[in-house]
DNA sequence: AATTTGACGCAGC
DNA sequence: AGCTGCGCCAAAT
C-alpha cells in the first residue's frame, strides 16, 4: 500500500542499521535516502518509532549532536542513559567527540 | 481548507 | 560566533 508508512518504513530500516555505539543525524539519514528533510525523519520516528521501541532511536540525533529528541521518549534520560551504556560520552545532552562516533549510512555500504 | 507545528539544516546577517 | 529567517513535507488542529 502506498501510504506514508513507506517513508516510515525506509527511515526505521536505516536507524535499526546503526552500529551500537555509533550516532548518526536527521539530515544524514534524509541525504542518504533523498526523500525529504531532516524534519521528516524525525516526524517518521515519532510516528512509528513511539509504537515500535524495537527502533535503536536514540542513536539519532541532530546535526549539532544533541538529543534533541530525548523530549519525545518517554523517559527524557532514557536517550541519554542509553547512549552512555553503550560507551558514549554525553554532557549537558550533547554528544562529546559527536563526529568521531557520527555514523553514516554510506559507511554500511562501504564496510 | 488554511495555519501552525515539528526528534532539522543551512545561508545570511 | 551566535541569532534569524527560510526551506522541507506531512500531520494535527
Amino acid at each position: 500500500m502506498t501510504s506514508k508508512f513507506d517513508y516510515s518504513s525506509a527511515v526505521i530500516d536505516v536507524v535499526k542499521l546503526i552500529p551500537k555505539g555509533r550516532v548518526t543525524t536527521y539530515g544524514a539519514i534524509a541525504d542518504f535516502l533523498s526523500l525529504g528533510s531532516a524534519r521528516m525523519v524525525g516526524w517518521a520516528l515519532n510516528k512509528s518509532g513511539l509504537v515500535d521501541n524495537s527502533t535503536p532511536a536514540h542513536r539519532v540525533v541532530n546535526r549539532k549532536g544533541e538529543l534533541s529528541g530525548r523530549n519525545a521518549f518517554r523517559d527524557s534520560n532514557y536517550m541519554q542513559t542509553t547512549l552512555e551504556s553503550e560507551g558514549l560520552h554525553i554532557i549537558d545532552n550533547v554528544i562529546q567527540k559527536f563526529d568521531q562516533h557520527f555514523w553514516h549510512p554510506e559507511q554500511m555500504i562501504n564496510s
